[in-house]
DNA sequence: CTTAGCACTTGGTTGGGTAGAGTGCTAAAA
DNA sequence: TTTTAGCACTCTACCCAACCAAGTGCTAAG
């Protein structure tokens, strides 16, 4: 028994189920693939798969479907990146175009690697823990009512609306600011809240109060800037590929909505030396997630941002890790301007 | 046969098929509600409902549910308002708690929403076209990249990282920002794209290219601050309610997904006395809301954002109408506060 | 190591028969 | 005129048996 031919089995099994959704037998196999056996020789590569846990059988004598561990070796040794067709490439640079705001271009991001996959696309944002201070603003809005404004040198924008205890005149607000501002401009995100607690000390004792309650809204601020944040788009794509097969979207949707899960899963994903991350079926620390794979990347050099989608186990790796890889880089070009 | 036991009959027949999600029969009828006739009679009685419109049978000789129609009439005049359980009003109450930056509040509205009413939740942004220009900043980051801030008298701020052509030094950005300030402080957002045109030819020739560019960014963020948004939550509400019908959840998803087609639904929803909008099945004008409701009221008094929810046309309406109009109670008295 | 052949397993499909729920109608009762 | 009892009729859902097609594992021969 050739241990090549072995994988070629695997690998067309594989890729035969994908596209069929149904289980794939010896027969059916040597008819689609030219290997140049027959088919009990294939069934005997399909045994010895089978028993070292790559391929199982729904149920006796039907066709063999892949395992999580059959997936696995499939990513790691079969798959072959797939380049892009020219329409999906089109798809993407269209991407290229319009304004450059983040918001804007990660929720222009998240829609394309959506349509490309048809799957669950998420975009994290850049992190922010190392951004430095470029700018505070104080505007006052209602009586009492003060907007604290937080300006990041990459570009990034956070504001709360605070109440301060007394109404405070808008010269009064411009001073404090530039005493924030001494103190504050260019520190990072992180040194941001030990920091902003010492400001008040400066500051005249009748506006201590408000500089006070100036310096908890930075603090907040300050605290949501390093908050991890995710878009997503293409759920419908979920309810879609499954529609055939009764299998359970509720979970995977329960865990989309859990932003948290998702952060931490991505967080948690190793790199192989392409930088493509992919986690498949139970190899996923969360049950919800144990019929679902996840393929992502990161997408800024350098900096931990990711991006991928989250598919059923039975995807197309190697078109969707083309994608995903396709569109971070693209993403990647767009954000480096 | 009496008009008044004919609506009781279906009252019973919606409150039924909504509790159990199956077709409802005469004998049944009689049973868990306490009608003092027999079941011949409320044949009769259905045969004339169905004759209106207001009931079908699924096929000859089974139970009857209800129509579009049916359920209109329930919410126009047989839904009574069901009060709020404790555990809801404190599960509401939760809400008002924490932070009261906008983006926080109707996040965590939304998600109560969703959790109260096991439905998809929306909540509209507050609409920003009336509102007045307060603030404006200019903030230069990388080279030849300027951030611009559009900030509004009702605490929403506007973002946007421009390319000005060339370096600029921080002190006539300064300048310049006195300039635009001056013409455009206290305008209305709509107001502002034509006014702000204006201002480049107020400054000195060498920054006109600059203010050019400036003008064109602040414009944008007019047209960004007018444009509505809306935040959702709880779709994995839509598969579980519908996981043991094989209902068609694809194309509610696609209709959240594209958030025009929602926003222009909530837009032209009519409201009733109470301020409440109901729209059933294929009353709504797009074809992938077939078969769901909206169920929608404002949330500020006066202003014209909305919040509601998206579910089956089968849903318990009394409740879910509390729901919405409870939490746009407690979101308005927070916002306003 | 590969192959042909064969017995065996099993899920899916088809068709018939049945039970249950429900209806519409008619004729009598109120 | 309205309500009721009774009854024939119509479906759907369910079960069961038979059967077919696909596929496997195994054995023995090439």
């Amino acid at each position: 028994m050739s241990e090549p031919r072995k994988l070629e089995v695997l690998r067309a099994i594989v890729e035969d189920y994908v596209h069929s959704r149904e289980p794939v037998g010896s027969k059916a196999l040597v008819e689609r693939h030219h290997l140049g056996v027959s088919s009990a020789t294939i069934r005997n590569d399909m045994a010895a798969l089978e028993e070292e846990g790559l391929i199982t059988a729904p149920h006796t004598s039907s066709g063999r479907i892949p395992t999580d561990k059959g997936y696995r070796l499939f990513v790691n040794q079969l798959a072959s990146v797939k380049p892009l067709s020219a329409a999906e490439r089109r798809a993407i640079s269209v991407l290229l175009d319009g304004p450059t705001d983040l918001d804007d271009v990660l929720e222009r991001t998240v829609r394309t690697l959506a349509q490309l996959t048809n799957q669950v696309a998420v975009v994290q944002y850049p992190r922010t823990t190392a951004a430095t201070v470029r700018h505070i603003e104080f505007v006052s809005l209602a009586a009492h009512q003060v907007l604290v404004v937080l300006i990041l040198a990459s570009g990034k924008v956070e504001q709360n609306v605070i109440d301060i205890g007394a109404a405070v005149d808008d010269d009064i607000l411009a001073g404090l600011r530039k005493v924030f501002m001494a103190s504050l401009n260019g520190l990072t995100v992180a040194q941001l809240p030990s920091a902003v607690s010492k400001v008040p000390l400066d500051v005249p004792l009748g506006e201590h109060a408000v500089a006070a309650r100036l310096a908890q809204g930075l603090a907040l601020l300050a605290h949501n800037a390093r908050e991890d944040r995710i878009v997503m788009a293409g759920t419908a794509n979920l309810a879609r590929s499954n529609n055939d097969f009764p299998l359970s979207i509720g979970p995977v949707l329960d865990a989309l909505e859990e932003q948290v899960v998702l952060l931490r899963l991505l967080e948690a994903m190793a790199q192989d030396s392409l930088g493509m991350s992919v986690v498949i079926g139970r190899e996923n620390p969360h049950d919800s997630l144990a019929e679902a794979s996840v393929v992502a990347t990161s997408y800024v050099r350098g900096e931990n941002a990711k991006l991928g989608v989250v598919g059923p186990t039975r995807m197309d790796y190697p078109n969707t890790m083309a994608s995903v890889r396709a569109v971070a880089q693209y993403l990647s070009r767009i954000l480096a301007g």
